[in-house]
DNA sequence: ATGGTTGTGTTACAA
């Protein structure tokens, strides 16, 4: 069973790359990130007609997750416990032949210090807190997407220029840090232990045709679903075609 | 050299 990871910016001006990238790759599940669209103006009808069944948590603007599955979609959960008050689509959740397949996409956190730093930092708590909720059950299940958390300095294409970005602060990474210490596989880094090796291209100053690129979006997997982890790896290709997404796709192979 | 790009949805904000 390939599951994969993609945060598209924006899924309605990306329908095309989306639409053709399922045709060609054909993974059996898909997170995706960045929707920028409610849930009522999700595409999907195109969606469904590649044999896809869907499951959206939208929202204006910003934000908006989404699990696409070749397989049924069961027990659906579109909110991170541990803050009621917290509006903003960022986490889905939802079992597929067994699999628990949790969608994120975790706050930027830019600027910091400030509110948006505060809150990354308090979600990214709250996610560790439903890895082990998670844990605890035994089960196959992947935490996979835009994780904004570069885990190493070899993740970035220039350490010390965005030495400040939030997605490099050691607040972040220990929290990253704490998820795989709590036993989470960086799918990724099981196949390719060291390595410049990206998934995320800025639109500007030539990043891409440069490769000065970002690892921030990732595939974690349970004890039981590493058991099973076939392989992984980053599709380049749909950040080479035109009108692409400044993020690529990352996907991992389970025995199933 | 303090720039540049993309998207949403209005010309500001987020990434």
């Amino acid at each position: 069973m390939i599951i994969a990871s993609w945060n598209v910016n924006s899924i309605r001006a990306r329908l095309p790359r989306v639409s053709e990238w399922l045709t060609d790759f054909a993974p059996d599940v898909v997170m995706l990130q960045e929707l920028k669209c409610i849930t009522e103006n999700f595409p999907y009808l195109e969606i469904e007609d590649l044999g896809y069944h869907v499951a959206v948590h939208g929202q204006k603007s910003y934000n908006g997750v989404a699990i696409l599955s070749k397989f049924p979609i069961e027990d659906i959960l579109t909110e991170l416990p541990g803050d009621e008050g917290d509006e903003q689509a960022r986490y889905i959740e939802a079992t597929i032949k067994g699999v628990r397949v949790g969608g994120l996409y975790l706050p930027n956190g830019n600027p910091l210090p400030g509110p948006k730093f505060d809150y990354k930092l308090k979600w990214m708590d709250r996610l560790i807190g439903r890895a082990k909720y998670l844990l605890a059950r035994e089960e196959v299940f992947v935490l996979g997407g835009d994780y904004n958390c570069c885990p190493k300095d070899e993740d970035c294409y220039d350490p010390h220029r965005l030495s400040g970005d939030a997605l490099m602060q050691p607040e972040t990474r220990d929290r990253y840090y704490s998820l795989l210490n709590l036993g989470l596989t960086d799918a990724f880094r099981h196949f390719f232990p060291s390595g410049h090796n990206y998934t995320y291209w800025d639109y500007q100053r030539g990043a891409w045709q440069k490769d000065n690129g970002l690892r921030i979006d990732h595939l974690l997997l349970s004890p039981q679903a590493a058991d099973i982890l076939k392989k992984c790896d980053i599709d380049r290709v749909p950040r080479s075609k035109e009108r692409a997404s400044d993020h690529t796709p990352i996907w991992c192979d389970l025995a199933l």
